[in-house]
RNA sequence: GCGGAAGUGGUGAAAUGGCAAACACACUAGCCUUAGGAGCUAGCGCCCACAAGGCUUGCGGGUUCAAGUCCCGCCUUCCGCACCA
């Protein structure tokens, strides 16, 4: 037959057309520019997937990440919203140094050279993005604004200099960021062991923020709560008190043998050891004071101490090696006496004072008071080094009276501690701090394991740091309307030391802005997350000169309604961008605190069980999923095989399977859109029969998956329930050709069906639309809306059991009371036959759902 | 070690405490012919030759008229953090 030629899917000539009109048309994608003024006829909505590193490919992750934020966005736009949907690069990084590396190409060049591919992948998938916002993130019109906002920081405070340890590989003369550190050595080179050399470098100041940062957390319900509970643990609060130990020398002592000016706190008569402890409460059990290999005191120690130096020396290399193999907490405690004594200022006790390469100087105050009798770790050491263990917590129950040592639980009563014997360790704890801030030797405070972001990078394809080193005026910042600081184009990249912009001397020679006198050019660049921090910014106001962003547009359009990523970037990308949003809020940019409203991470693509990789070998490609069963079919395959938060297995099969329901879709409406053309303008009537049959399926359909985009994000089963209702309208394929259900009516079946896939397969509903011969774009089409009489069923299947167990199925009207329902229920013969001779004890009915009837 | 998530057919999965396995994939049988990566029909958790019937959501308990779902204890897998004082 020659018309069953012409019903044949074939998806590449039908997306090829839609691609080539919707690129004729930019509009489409864009946002409603005069919807700004009217927010209540119709509100905003900012769907945002979080945009990608340019390496020249998309992989399968993204293409789900784009497939769920487009059939959101498709969604909204349906539903009248005034939607942003932008893309956007994440272009500056070290790939396109190795590139340039390998190949002789220009980063710049093999950076856009990517994003073009990309972007035509992206464009091949019908995703619907608003390219006249996309943002760049390696050219200068966007990196400028980086610039912009280290120098605003940089006058609030909010930028310093301090040394600090970076990853440094030897053999490749720089510096490695810490994935390119693979068990210790360089990822290059692989029996190159990488040192850690300390270097000046720019650091945020992160921490001004911290508390702001956790107290956030808890308004953020549209977070995933694994998200939060992520980044509460980052950022580690945790309340103690610092306690001054007195070290048995004075300053004077040691600056004297020591023959220079020392770094001690409290350059006083008595030199001062703080530690910090969230347990002030077992500070009668201190037997010894623990510090940090690298404590300014152990540097001033072993200054004179050429013995205690090299066994220093020896507990940094093993904390050194331990960080480098990432087993931190597995390496054997070690520790050296100082052969000096400290008082504890509560008791006036006098301990020894160790060091120990168990203790960290970027925790706390990179010193501790050891009470073995209390602490795991402590009490480890103790053992070790036969240094006393003693009790001075009893347990809460007496009872325990012999619980073994350690013993650190806080449900406990103070013995052996003095005055404060009998006081339980919370009551303790207050008193204690107390006692401290009253005696001037200590106090009660808060500290976090966040630390200040480091953002320098010795590397060139980042954003410079706009600062100048002057001979005459030091640090001086590069004045606004220098800016920016040009990244320069024509630079040779080498394996060489350091960074390469330092070989650049028309980069590196500038006149001191001040003074005018000779001056150098800082040469690091900025840490890339710098530029997504606040690129959603950008997007609201992509193209202008003179602000990182129309402060009017950013409070229109943020929060961000909807962000949708994977979990990897939960911690960093997710805690810069939002300190970067409240320093804006402070500079008084923007208005909200927080970035984006909901967060949704989805799972990732796997593949015979693993993560797709180059080095398993089973990585699939979108050009070929594309190439061979279409975008629809692949975008559409991606959100049925599972539900987007978890890991989807990808099937190649699933996807073939796809497309041939598709195919269904195309050949349905295809067959049967002449009839349902010619009724366009009638009136319905009610429908009976057939037609009531179908269009209950389709307001069950239309409720199911309104109700999804509003929450629950199950797509997978919305695709099966459009799948459902294909397989019934299928079902009644020669009942419609034979014109059972009147022309209107089936009209908006076919009508109403395009609308349900439109946001998932925007290809083939954009042809059939037109099929149908609706004019405008499907985009634009309001969202059907659900009657509930229409969906009503009017009789309905009720089990029934007997304890429990299924027995029996009766049919009952939907309106049906427990009554009638009861009855029913007990008529059934098979219900009879078994309940015939017992004593029916209960009868539970709930209506519309089951009958269950308690027999003894 | 701490924290989190998940364990359901041959596979991906579905199920506001109310008929476990919807929707697909794979497979089996049949039809069709333009022999296609096509279409259509039917079957498809396990046990029992069929039927009748029984069993079944990682394991063991519990709550409930009723548990994949709630509670307690275990096991396994994955993810995050990990000497943070």
């Amino acid at each position: 037959m020659a018309e069953e030629k012409e019903l044949r899917y074939e998806p590449a000539p039908i997306e090829e057309k839609w691609q080539q009109r919707w690129a004729a048309d930019p509009k489409l994608y864009a946002a409603d520019e005069a919807a700004c003024d009217e927010p209540a006829a119709k509100p905003k909505y900012y769907v945002l997937e979080m945009l990608p590193y340019p390496s020249g490919q998309l992989h399968m992750g993204h293409v789900r990440n784009y497939s769920i934020g487009d059939a959101l966005a498709r969604h909204m736009w349906m539903r009248g919203y005034n939607v942003l949907h932008p893309m956007g690069w994440d272009a500056f990084g070290l790939p396109a140094e190795n590139a340039a590396l390998k190949n002789n190409t220009p980063p710049r060049q093999w950076t856009l050279a990517n994003i073009a591919a990309m972007k035509r992948q992206m464009m091949r998938l019908g995703l619907g993005y608003d390219w006249a916002t996309e943002v760049t993130t390696c050219l200068p019109e966007y990196y400028r604004w980086n610039q912009w906002f280290f120098l605003r920081m940089y006058e609030k405070g909010l930028v310093y200099r301090k040394k600090s340890k970076v990853n440094w590989c030897p053999e490749c003369a720089t510096v490695l960021a810490n994935e390119q550190v693979v068990n210790g050595c360089c990822w290059r080179h692989e029996d190159t062991v990488v040192e850690q050399r300390a270097l000046e470098q720019w650091f945020l100041r992160t921490t001004a923020y911290a508390q702001e940062l956790l107290d956030g957390l808890d308004k953020l319900e549209g977070w995933p709560e694994k998200v939060r509970t992520m980044q509460r643990n980052w950022i580690g609060r945790s309340e103690g008190t610092e306690v001054d130990f007195i070290f048995e020398r004075s300053a004077k002592e040691i600056r004297e043998q020591k023959d220079g000016v020392t770094t001690l706190e409290g350059d006083r008569e008595r030199v001062r050891i703080r530690v910090f402890t969230t347990r002030v409460d077992t500070i009668f059990g201190a037997t010894s004071v623990q510090l940090a290999p690298e404590h300014p005191l152990v540097k001033a120690l072993a200054d004179t101490d050429s013995g205690l130096r090299m066994q220093v020396d020896q507990l940094m290399e093993e904390q050194k090696r331990a960080r480098e193999t990432g087993d931190v907490a597995a390496i054997e405690k070690h520790g050296v006496p100082t052969g000096h004594f400290a008082i504890n200022p509560y008791n006036g006790e006098r301990v020894p004072v160790w060091v120990a390469n168990y203790v960290l100087m970027d925790y706390g105050t990179g010193a501790i008071m050891s009470v073995p009798g209390h602490d795991e770790r402590d009490f480890e050491f103790a053992k070790k080094y036969a240094i006393p263990v003693r009790r001075v917590i009893a347990p809460a129950d007496s009872s325990a009276e012999e619980s073994p040592l350690p013993f650190t639980s806080e449900d406990g009563v103070l013995i052996n501690s003095g005055e404060f014997s009998g006081l339980s360790c919370t009551e303790a704890q207050k008193r204690l701090q107390e006692v401290a801030e009253r005696g001037a030797f200590g106090n009660a405070t808060v500290t976090y394991r966040l630390k200040d972001w480091g953002v320098s990078r010795q590397r060139y394809w980042g954003t410079p740091i706009p600062m100048i080193h002057c001979e005459r005026d030091g640090l001086v910042a590069v004045p606004d309307d220098q800016l920016p600081v040009m990244l320069p184009e024509q630079i040779e990249i080498t394996q060489q030391g350091g960074s390469p912009l330092a070989r650049v001397p028309e980069f590196v020679n500038v006149r001191c802005p001040r003074c005018g006198g000779p001056a150098l050019r800082e040469t690091d660049t900025m840490d890339t997350f710098v530029d997504s921090s606040w690129y959603f910014y950008r997007y609201t106001d992509a193209k202008n000169a003179a602000a990182p962003f129309d402060s009017a547009q950013a409070r229109y359009w943020f929060p961000i309604d909807q962000y949708i990523g994977g979990v990897e970037h939960a911690i960093l990308h997710l805690i810069y961008s939002r300190f970067w949003t409240k320093v804006m809020r402070d500079l008084g940019l923007i208005a909200n605190d927080e970035p984006a409203r909901r967060l949704f991470t989805q799972g990732m693509v796997i593949k015979d069980g693993a993560k797709m990789s180059k080095s398993r070998g089973n990585v699939v490609s979108p050009d070929d999923m594309v190439a061979r069963y279409g975008a629809d079919a692949t975008r559409m395959y991606a959100l049925f095989a599972a539900p987007p938060d978890r890991d989807l297995d990808w099937q190649e099969d699933g996807v073939a399977g796809v497309s041939r329901f598709l195919g269904r879709v195309y050949r349905l409406v295809a067959r049967h859109a002449p009839a349902a053309r010619a009724s366009r303008g009638e009136t319905a009537q009610k429908p009976e029969g057939l037609s009531l049959k179908l269009e209950r399926k389709l307001h069950q359909t239309v409720a199911k998956i309104t109700l999804d985009f509003e929450g629950r994000w199950h797509f997978n089963t919305c695709v099966a329930a459009i799948m459902e209702l294909v397989n019934e309208m299928q079902a009644a394929d020669a009942e419609l050709a034979s014109g059972a259900v009147a022309a209107p009516i089936l009209h908006e079946l076919l009508r109403t069906l395009v609308l349900l896939l439109a946001p998932f397969a925007p290809y083939l509903a954009a042809e059939l639309w037109e099929m149908l011969g609706e004019e405008g774009a499907v985009l634009r089409a309001p969202w059907p809306a659900s009657d509930p009489e229409l969906a009503k069923e009017d009789e309905l299947e009720v089990p029934v059991q007997i304890n429990g167990k299924l027995v029996a199925v009766v049919r009952v009207a939907a309106d049906a009371d427990g009554r009638q329902i009861e009855l029913a229920a007990r008529s059934d013969e098979k219900v009879v036959a078994r309940v015939a001779g017992k004593n029916v004890a209960k009868v539970i009915v709930v209506p519309g759902k089951l009958v269950n009837l308690v027999v003894k």
